[in-house]
DNA sequence: ACCTGAACACCGTTCAAGT
DNA sequence: ACCTGAACACCGTTCAAGT
């Protein structure tokens, strides 16, 4: 009987060489091309080796997933939660920055591993120890929402197209567009020169993130401050469903 | 030969006839049992004749947003910009709230089409005709950002699973949470007696979203009415890739 | 010219056969 | 007991054959 392989000898799979491969796939291939198939293929087994160290592909979106978690810096020691929530934040973006798939995939999970558990536990840790209220505390968590994780949803902004578009062609789909869409248009012409597209790319996305940061933060803290408390209403009017 | 099927005569299929179907599908088997070949199924027709009305699935999902921006009620006709935003933002929620699919799938969507341009733009105008500053208006939209689609990236909530747990179990759950993630357990506690599940379901969404919407909404009064300008920094100091 | 069945190139996952 | 090739039940879409 033939040996193994040089390479199956050397590199015995176990689950983080798996989650690894599977991060550096996405990296590279994108995420939509990232299969069982193709990632097995690409570790050079079969693909149902594959199910030895991940129950199905869910599982191994949630091990990516906390990959990504493992790189966010721990929270600094320090009695200012403004700066210690700023700071873990743009950490966490920083890490999204580094594999342009993941604010995708966190989307889509739909139990927190545990990983994710310690994070959201010390990001409300953060909160407390600056002297919020269990109360304004859970508020501003939800209204922290995808923030929290350095991304936000950036709707139909086109980015991906925007990077090699002629200057002189923008300027004249941004001027076709000013019959129709004559303030989406007058705000394409305001923006910075860097080259705009449909509605916004161009700009700069981490001064665009951390304005909305701050806005958010100057609002917790002067809720925080004037020592607000919740009066909720009687009864919801509207179905709890979740969108 | 025969003649073509009561069902296929009396109903000829249409993009608009195909759109609805789709939608209609979407909201009774959800989103992820939507196939070319499942809602050519529900239609009777053979898979490849829907391709005659949409171009691919991609078309077909633009089409599904399209009827639902369309279900938005258009925005009322005040000097308030405040009141008309909040509006407007609210009646997107309830569309969306109609059609829980509808946010994933806006989420994914690459380009805008004319109906989703037009949305922006008159929301764009609310805020240009309050009198805020083409500058303060671009900064705003995006800090926004999918809120102005009536539905916030509420990552990790378990919302599918809360439904039917004894409060019982939630209430030994979350105390042998306490251990581990001690904040999370200590939020879960605190909140609504309605029942909560690992990260905060069980509280009021409809309560959440107009909290932070609020939140947002009193940051930009504020700025605008100290005439806020943004002081651009020279050089983005992160890469532009967009998350 | 129009319509569509079969086929292509994929999926994630099951399962039984082989060692 | 362990491993894996083949198979199953799907996809979206192409294409050529049939009318």
């Amino acid at each position: 009987m033939a040996q193994p392989t040089e390479a199956a000898r050397r590199v015995p799979l176990n689950k983080d060489r798996v989650l690894e491969a599977a991060v550096a796939f996405a990296d590279d291939a994108g995420i939509e091309s990232l299969s069982m198939r193709n990632l097995a293929q690409g570790l050079g087994v079969v693909p149902m080796a594959l199910y030895k160290h991940v129950a199905n592909k869910e599982e191994l979106l949630d091990g990516m997933v906390d990959v990504i978690v493992t790189e966010i810096e721990p929270a600094v020691a320090t009695t200012d939660w403004r700066t210690a929530v700023r700071q873990r934040v743009l950490s966490a973006r920083q890490a999204l920055l580094r594999h342009p798939w993941a604010s995708r995939v966190i989307e889509t999970r739909t139990s927190p591993t545990p990983l994710v558990l310690a994070y959201l536990d010390s990001m409300i840790g953060l909160f407390r120890a600056g002297g919020f209220s269990i109360d304004l505390t859970h508020h501003v968590m939800h209204a922290l929402g995808s923030r929290m994780w350095g991304f936000t949803q950036e709707v139909f902004d086109a980015a991906q197209t925007s990077e090699s578009v002629d200057p002189r062609v923008q300027a004249a789909m941004i001027d076709q567009m000013g019959g129709r869409y004559p303030h989406i248009a007058e705000l394409a012409m305001g923006a910075s020169h860097e080259g705009w597209s449909v509605v916004g790319p161009g700009c700069d996305d981490q001064y665009e993130f951390e304005f909305a940061l701050d806005l958010l933060l100057d609002g917790f803290e002067r809720l925080h401050h004037q020592g607000w408390t919740s009066t909720r209403p009687l009864a919801p009017s509207v179905p709890e469903r979740r969108v």
